[in-house]
DNA sequence: GCATTAACCACAG
DNA sequence: CTGTGGTTAATGC
């Protein structure tokens, strides 16, 4: 299970990472350990001590918060990214959980480590400093089409991000069942069946079980935009 | 009022 | 885990 990487080869280096010397990709080999995950495992959950950094280097993971009202899905991606610097760095405990959707592969960094690069370095600082806006950004995006998008729109720009941006593909098998697209695009798991059999039957999408393949991806964006 | 939307429940593959 | 049907509550003409 673990590796020792030779992070000065990476073929996933972040844009951040691109900038340490040599000295420093030492540093960091030093104190960063390999780890391979499978789909559904836990890469850290939300209310245990957080002490590292993770760097996603490939692999879909979900981010997610119990609470009260249920899972919620706050965010879906795919790697080259960091998982865990809004929770590692000046939090005690992990505010939220990030879960492998698919298989995963991470180096754990510890954030002493990190925290010296971002004050020693500060083309690293800066790179980083723009995937956090970066991120703040798509937030206000998701935000927005949470508050005033319909299911119907919500589900067509969750499609429309899978295959645009997590498999770059427009046929691609969702390891989400629909009760977590449900809690991703919040709405019930009947509504996300409901929507997506009614995409099937219109010719939008066709759906072979996990399968979804786009197949009128304008109607799609014409739904998200209305929706 | 009437239509639309979506949640909740139940039941069946 | 999914798909579908019935019911209900909220919201907007």
């Amino acid at each position: 299970m673990f590796n020792s990487p030779a992070c000065i080869n990476c073929q996933f280096k972040s844009s951040a990472t691109k900038f340490l010397n040599n000295d420093e990709l030492g540093t960091l080999e030093r104190s960063c350990a390999e780890i391979e995950f499978k789909k559904g495992d836990i890469i850290f959950k939300q209310g245990v001590l957080s002490s590292n950094i993770v760097y996603l280097k490939s692999g879909i993971v979900k981010f997610h918060i119990e609470e009260i009202g249920g899972e919620k899905i706050v965010k879906i991606a795919k790697g080259p990214i960091y998982l865990g610097i809004p929770t590692t760095f000046d939090e005690k405990y992990n505010r939220y959980s990030v879960t492998a959707v698919d298989k995963a592969s991470a180096c754990i960094i510890g954030i002493d480590v990190f925290r010296q690069f971002v004050q020693d370095n500060g083309k690293f600082a800066y790179e980083i400093i723009v995937e956090l806006c970066r991120n703040e950004i798509n937030l206000f995006g998701k935000y927005i089409s949470r508050v005033q998008k319909n299911a119907r729109g919500r589900i067509a720009e969750a499609l429309l991000f899978f295959s645009e941006e997590i498999y770059n593909k427009t046929t691609f098998k969702l390891t989400l069942t629909r009760n977590e697209f449900g809690d991703y695009i919040d709405t019930s798991r009947e509504s996300v069946s409901r929507i997506l059999s009614e995409f099937n039957i219109d010719g939008i999408i066709k759906i072979d079980g996990k399968k979804i393949e786009i197949i009128n991806k304008k109607q799609l964006e014409l739904i998200r935009k209305t929706g």
